[in-house]
DNA sequence: GAATACCCTTGACATAAGTCAAGAGTCCTG
DNA sequence: CAGGACTCTTGACTTATGTCAAGGGTATTC
């Protein structure tokens, strides 16, 4: 729980009263799940989300020939969920389920506008996450057009070498938007220069 | 002026006052732009965010190939400028110019923090906007894994028809991600069918 | 209204990446 | 500890898309 509000404190460089982190707290609901366990399945409304204390879970979806897409890792002092579903109430077109077994903080929708209006810390929290997924976003999706797949390995190897060591091959690829045959191939070719 | 005023009262389901509109108008300025004159080029701070009146802009990128990458169009009502340039200060790597004669109105950061105090509902509005951007960028992001040219280009024709009006169809290539000629290709397949 | 730039199409060929299949190593789990 | 499920690699082949080049049409501009 500490984890949470040093998170608040730095991504809105805030200092939060107790009064407030105990606002916090009572909003957010623990929960474990085990590896392989769902926080969200397509088809269903994304209820909560998530802060991860501690583990690893990925958001995915299935095309129409059962391939897997990842869109995102998240890891120790992150959030997961699908803010589209979660927000407007929608269906998921996503997955989400814990690579590891995961300890999660959760709140619902309901319960974050509650906790905006009633700590200040936390409207300019949301705002920040938004801002910083967009241009993560942005970034990725401009990454995304016209480099090869080693273009992209290698901007990986940059940004999270940590997520190389934790997740096996076939997720990586899979986050890429390549396949785990076509990474092999990349790693080896990069390893043997 | 008065589109902006219906833009923010519908982005945020608020009724503006007469005060708190003088505030809004006062914060931007009026600019207009010819076909093909910048609003941004590569390597410049964002200065301006842009509230597009009339006309039409896009935002690319060039590759080290010297090959146009279009990430955003951005039409009458709608918004455009590099967010992470603009509230973080560092130079760009993308081009924003007019593919028509244009009408805008621009903001500074600076502008748009005092408007945000003076004028909550403009805070809402900046939320608004950013989470409709990460969830269409996030879409875009995960239509771009696996689907092919054809796929992209009919879930184009159902989001933006006006584009494929409005702009060169080697734009809306780059728009997709393809060249030219396979766009060309795609095309004359799915008018024969 | 001639000259020029821009735009779209089409063909021939090259290439990155996907698909299918097989095999070997490693980690679980009963 | 034996069997099975993952995981990664490698090879042969296919396919979508890119590249290069040429030609014709249509706007722009002087």
């Amino acid at each position: 729980m500490l984890a949470l509000r040093t998170h608040i404190e730095n991504y809105t460089s805030t200092t939060l009263s107790d009064n407030d982190f105990a606002l916090v707290a009572a909003a957010f609901t623990p929960k474990r799940l085990r590896r392989r366990q769902y926080l969200l399945q397509e088809g269903e409304v994304c209820k909560y989300f998530a802060f991860v204390l501690e583990g690893a879970l990925r958001q995915y979806s299935v095309n129409n020939k059962g391939v897997e897409h990842i869109l995102h890792f998240a890891v120790e002092n992150w959030w997961i969920g699908d803010r589209e579903s979660f927000v407007m109430l929608t269906p998921s077109p996503y997955n989400i389920d814990a690579l590891e077994d995961s300890h999660l903080l959760l709140i619902t929708h309901p319960q974050l506008q509650e906790l905006m209006l009633t700590v200040p810390a936390m409207t300019r929290l949301v705002r920040e996450l938004d801002q910083r997924n967009f241009i993560a976003t942005q970034r990725r999706l401009h990454a995304s057009f016209g480099s090869t797949a080693e273009e992209r390995y290698a901007e990986l190897q940059q940004q999270h070498p940590d997520f190389l060591q934790r997740f096996p091959q076939h997720m990586i690829a899979s986050y890429l938007g390549v396949t785990a045959e076509t990474l092999s191939r990349v790693r080896q070719k990069a390893t043997r220069q």
